[in-house]
Order: structure tokens, then sequence, then C-alpha cells
DNA sequence: GATGAATGAGTATTCATTCAT
DNA sequence: AATGAATGAATACTCATTCAT
């Protein structure tokens, strides 16, 4: 199954996806896609063979763009406490910045289309990211806790900061610290 | 003098309804529902105006009977740890107990089809919890911040130790004791 | 089949059909119209056996009203054209005072709903009325014509001026008078 | 570069509805139109994109044919009554030979779900047809009369005509001529 | 008789996927 | 490969009529 080369067509399908599935949810059929990326509705299925492979290719670009925009700018060197940071802020604002790629995440994480095997490629690919969670822990109330354990409650609460601050945009700054105030006492 | 309303077949559609949303996603179809639930699909409709309707009482059924169920157990007096302490147990427990309601909400806590009042509504009930949680965050980080912001954060820590736990129940109590300690020591 | 005896709760479904079907069509719901009349839906089947019978017999009621009408201004005794010219301006008159019940009966008047009987039973009742037109036409083109074909070319002239006013009703009088002069003409 | 649209395929649903709207009347329902014209129902909707589209079409469709029809015999050079009359058997004939087509225009002209647009646009497609019968009436009592007003009273009497002849068909002749002499009549 | 809940066949429309061109 | 017409099962919702209360 090699892919098409036409990656333009590709990523604009994948674009299209993500505005119309943020508006209308995971329902949004493939052919209005299609009329948004520009594209006609048959070749959305020359570059994804289903819908549903179509999801879950969304579901990993969106966790890899996710994951490589936060492994940047946590790998520069530093105290544990201040990668921790940076990870946070990466992390938050990657969501306030992309809302539209956040509702699609928020949609994908529990929707039964995307594949276990999906969630697992998405879950090793962001080993660096756990490798700094299981340090920022490692002397803390959770650190004998499985690291996916303690990853989920870190996601859990960056994704409750970053949607509280996309809900009230104007105490950005508020939320973000008090957040990760939370988090890092939460590890502690 | 007509036939009154039968609450029982009512309650048996959102049973129905809750059994079917967690097994196939908010797609579920309403006349599935209706066979599941041994009712003629048209029943559906003179119970609920719309399947949005239905879903937003879903969602308000769900969210009271948890706030009830949490409500209950941690309203004994005793101190704040030990009061937050009951209220995270009673709050993952039910999450455990009945994973099909919580996969519900889940898939509920993401959908527009849920409206703003609803939302609204279930977190005005909620009242007495946050009330609880505003009193454990009281001296800590989190003391400024606005308490539906604090509720968000803890939310979002019963939420991933309770599914943690539905994923791998032989570490229940481990989970629920660290995730119960990660949260104390976020509000402290 | 006694007619039930509260002539009034009758009445109001009537009026109710009439004032929906003028806006919806003939497809409006029995449910609605009982709404409407302030009545239970299940009245809706004690004045009338089904739906198809209360459109039968608000044929018959809005012929039966509209002959009335004219046959009241009609006979008067006078010369033969004076009386036409009665039976002209309180014809097309009803249908513009009342263009709820013309809106209806242009509905009834293509429906396959309303039964021959009904009908025949309506003709049979403006019998005055065809006799006036008969001796309108005595003397002119027409005189060799079937009644019932002389009557149907009056009828869809007075129908056609009808609706030009309710159109244009600052022309009322205009479009009626020439209306007259070519009716009386064709008849001539 | 795909499969061109089937211009049988349209035109055998337009004609089905024709057929099975003549029968039941405008709820004719889609699916059965479909069955009747040979095609899965879904490609109703790919053809017309809603059943109101599909009236819509179908009454321009036969206006047009029926303007078409009487404008080819009435065009012939020759004094206005000589072609006023060959507009009236023209007209008269087309409904009679098409009893369908008529009965479908009949339940057209008093639907809502035919537009303003549509209506509209049937009128000045008929224009020539009204030149003409403003040249008849241009001396007689009708002569000040919007040209609506007076194509109106005409198309009356020719559909008045129409439907006397379909249901005795017998007298077709006599009907023919009898309504000609009171439309020339009226006009004069 | 009055009421309105119950029923289930029927309705227009949608949609992922296929495939002729 | 590109295109968009073709398909038909599936969907939410409606409605005249019946009938338990």
């Amino acid at each position: 199954m090699a892919r098409p080369r036409n990656e333009d067509k590709r990523n604009g399908i994948l674009a299209a996806a993500t505005a119309l599935i943020a508006e209308q949810g995971l329902g949004a059929a493939t052919s209005e896609i299609a009329k948004k990326a520009g594209v006609p509705h048959g070749s959305v299925f020359t570059y994804f063979e289903t819908k549903a492979e179509l999801l879950n290719v969304l579901y990993l670009e969106l966790t890899t763009e996710l994951t490589d925009t936060v492994t940047a700018v946590m790998s520069i060197e530093d105290d544990t406490r201040a990668q921790f940071h940076r990870l946070w802020t990466g992390w938050t604002q990657w969501g306030v910045i992309n809302p539209s790629k956040r509702r699609v995440q928020a949609q994908l994480n529990v929707s039964d289309q995307v594949s276990e095997q999906s969630r697992k490629s998405a879950y090793d690919y962001a080993e660096p990211v756990f490798e700094l969670i299981r340090r920022a822990s490692a002397r803390g109330a959770l650190r004998n806790a499985p690291i996916d354990f303690v990853g989920a409650l870190v996601e859990a609460l960056v994704v409750a900061t970053t949607d509280s601050i996309i809900r009230d945009p104007e105490r950005a700054d508020e939320y973000s610290e008090a957040g990760f105030e939370a988090a890092w006492q939460a590890l502690s």
C-alpha cells in the first residue's frame, strides 16, 4: 500500500478533516471533507482506504506534531523542574494555539475508531516525554507508580488546563502557572 | 385519565442507551436503543422529543447520580483530608463499578449535542463537591485560582485514575491511593 | 354514527383545521389541529372517524357557507344582470374576506381525499346558483352547453378574480368589475 | 472523466414522479417514485437535492412543455382571432392528451412547495402567450386590466374547459368550441 | 365520553464506499 | 491516477389511529 505521492493533497485532506471534525464531530462526512479540501470525493479514498484509516492517520499526525513540539522545547539542558516547566507550557500552548486540533484530539481520544495499535504508536513516540515525567516524579508520591499512570495524570492536568485557557483566554498565564504548580506538587 | 407515562419505560430507554452508547459511541441508533429497551421505536420519541434531548437527559441523569453518590459518602463529618479521601474513592469507584456509565459520560463530555444549559445544571448540582474542593485547596498553590478551574483539575485526575483502574483492575488500590496522594499534594 | 353533541368542539376543530391547512397544506397533522383547537388529540377522532372524513366535512362546510352567502345576496328580486352582479361580488368577496377558507378550498378541490359524493352534495346544494347562471347564459354562446360546464367556467373566473384580488388588494374593485364584465360577456 | 450524469435517468425520475403524483397527489413517496423509475432510492437525490427541488423542476418542465406546445401552434401568421383559436385548442388539447401532466400541474399550482421564483420563471417564459392574449383583449372590456389578470382569466377558462373534457371526453369538441367562444367574448 | 400514551409503518435524506469513465 | 455518479442500507423522526385509564 505504497502511499500515493501527492503529499499536498494528502495534507489538505487531513487539514480539512481537522477543521470539519472540530466543528461537527467525528460524524463529519467524507464528501464534505473532500469539498473543503478542494479534491474530488473519490480522492479521499485513494489517499486513505477507509474513513477509519483517515481518522487513525489524523490521530497519529496530531499526536506526533504535539510530541515534536514539546520535545523540541523541553530538550534544552536544564534542571528537571525547568525542563518540566518548558514541557508544561509547550504542551498547553500547543492546544491553545491549535484549538481545532485540540478538539479533534479530544474526540479521537474517546473514539473506538482509533485502534489500540495507533494509540500504542503514539505512546511509543512520546517516550522522551515520559522520560522527563519519570524524572520529575522520581522522588515524589508517585515514584513507584507505573509511568503510564503518571503520564496519564500529567496529561489530564495539561488538558484540563488547556481547555480552561481556551474557555477563558484572558487568564491564560494564571491558569498555566497555577496548573504547573499543581502538577509539580502532584509529582513531588 | 389517559394512560400515564410509564416511568419504567423511560428508564429502560435510558439504560439501553447507556449500554449501547458505551459499546458503539453516540452514533448508536435510536432504533437499536428501542429494541434493546424492548419498546417500539416510536416510543423513544414519546419520552424524548429528539435524540439530542435523550442525550441531554442521559447526561444529567449520569452526572446527578454521580454527584449524589459522592455527596453521600463525603458528607460525614470529619477533617478535610479524610472527607476529600472519601470524595476521591467514592468518585473513582463509581466509575469503576459503572464502566458503561463512565464511558458514556466521557463521550458526552466532548459532544456538542450536550447543551451549555445541561452542563451548567450539572455544575450547579455539584456545588457541594466544589465546596469541599475549595476547602481542600484553601491553603495550597491553587488557593487563588477560580474554583471551576480547580474543580476541572481534580475531575481530570479522578477520571484519569478511574480509567487507569478500568484498564488494569488488579492495581485498583494502588492507583487509587497514588492518585489520591497526587491530588492532595496538588491542592496543598 | 350519531354526531356527538358538543357543537363548539366540533367547530373548533374545523376552524383549527382551516387555519392550519391554509398554512401547511392538507398534510397538516391531526395532532397539531387538536392542539390549535385546544382539544385532546383523541377527540378529533370522536368527532370525525378519520382524517379523510374531517376533510370531507370541512369541504362541505366551506362550500355550504359560500353557497349560503351568495344565495342570500343574489336572491333579491331584480333583473338577471343585477342578480348576477350581486352573485359575482358576493362570491369574490367571500374569498377575499376569508382567504384561509379560500386557500383550503383550493387544496380540497384538487385532493382525492374528497369523495365524489361530497362533491355531488356540494353541487346539489348550489342548485340556486346554477339556476341563476343558467338564466344569465340562456341567450348567449353557451346556451346549449351543459350547465355543469357553464358553472365550471363561471367558477373558474370567480376564483381567478378572487386570487388576483388577494394578491393585489389595492385594485380589488378594478379586478372585480373587470372580471364581472368579462364573465357577463362570456355568457352573452 | 467520471461517469457523466445520465439524462435518461433524470427524465425517468420526472416521468415516474408525474405518473405517481397524478395518482396519489404530492404526497407520493420518493422511494415509490424511484421504484417506478427503476432507479435506486438514493439516485433520486443525486439528480435532485430535495423532494422540493424535484417538484420545482417538474413544475418548470411541465409549464415549459406546455408553453412550447402552444407557442408552436399559435405562431403561424394569421389574424388574432384565428391565432387565439389555435392557442385555445393547443392549450386544451395538451391537457386532454396529457391528463397526468394536467393533474400534476393542478396540484403544483396550489402547492407552497413551488417557489415564487419558479412561478416567475414560468410566467416569463410564457411571455409570447401573454402577448397574444394582450392583442386579443386590446379592444374589449379588459383592455385596461393588467395583463397578468387577463392571463389568469384565460388560463382559468382553459383549465376549466380541459377538465370538463377530461371528465366527459365524448363532448370534447363541443366544450372546446363553446369554451373558446366564451373566452373570445370575454375578451371582446 | 375524555384523554393522551402507544404504536409501527412510513418518510425524506445521508453517507461511506465502489467503480465506470 | 482522477473524477464524481451510483448505490442501498441506515437514520432520526412523523403520524393517523387505537385503546388503556
